[in-house]
DNA sequence: ACGAATTTGTGCGTATGTATG
DNA sequence: CCATACATACGCACAAATTCG
């Protein structure tokens, strides 16, 4: 879980910070924050949150979507797939 | 297989370049080029040879390797992961 | 023990293309 | 036409790990 210090992310040295980002992912998909067959928030909108740079969040994305938790529609967005589609 | 022209690869419009190339590189693996347990090329080489950005290169390696194809070992390189280990 | 060279890893910035609404 | 959103591709800088002299 990622630590906030005046709305900034606190990122661990020791880990990439794209893994860090898709671990908090990852932990909002299974939390159910994000919730099966809806869309996470935009490319652009993950950047601000993280203030990190487009190219890491895709990172991210493409790492869970290999995990098959997302599932991107070009031009869409992209969603998070159901347990039971997995 | 890419077309080359005067030393310069020459890309097919309707498919993205790092797909023509990891197509590419899979065949040499497939063809016995890039041996089994061998490194590959590295990647200032492979920018090189096919005049395109290191990012270019790393993602057909990060394909190449989601594949099973590859393995990389940071510091070294990147081998041809034999068929039987895959 | 040290440092240089090599190689892969991470992160950022930018531009352009494609698809949808 | 415009806004939004994802895809591809370029460049740059620095970090981390390894190898070798």
């Amino acid at each position: 879980m990622i630590k906030w210090e005046r709305g900034e992310p606190v990122w661990e040295s020791d880990r990439a910070v794209w893994k860090q980002i898709a671990d908090e992912l990852r932990g909002r998909i299974e939390a159910g924050t994000y919730p099966p067959r809806k869309a996470i928030p935009s490319l652009t909108a993950l950047v601000q949150e993280f203030g990190v740079a487009r190219n890491t969040i895709r990172k991210v994305i493409s790492r869970l979507s290999e995990e098959g938790l997302l599932r991107t529609e070009m031009g869409v967005g992209t969603f998070v797939v159901p347990r039971d589609d997995r």
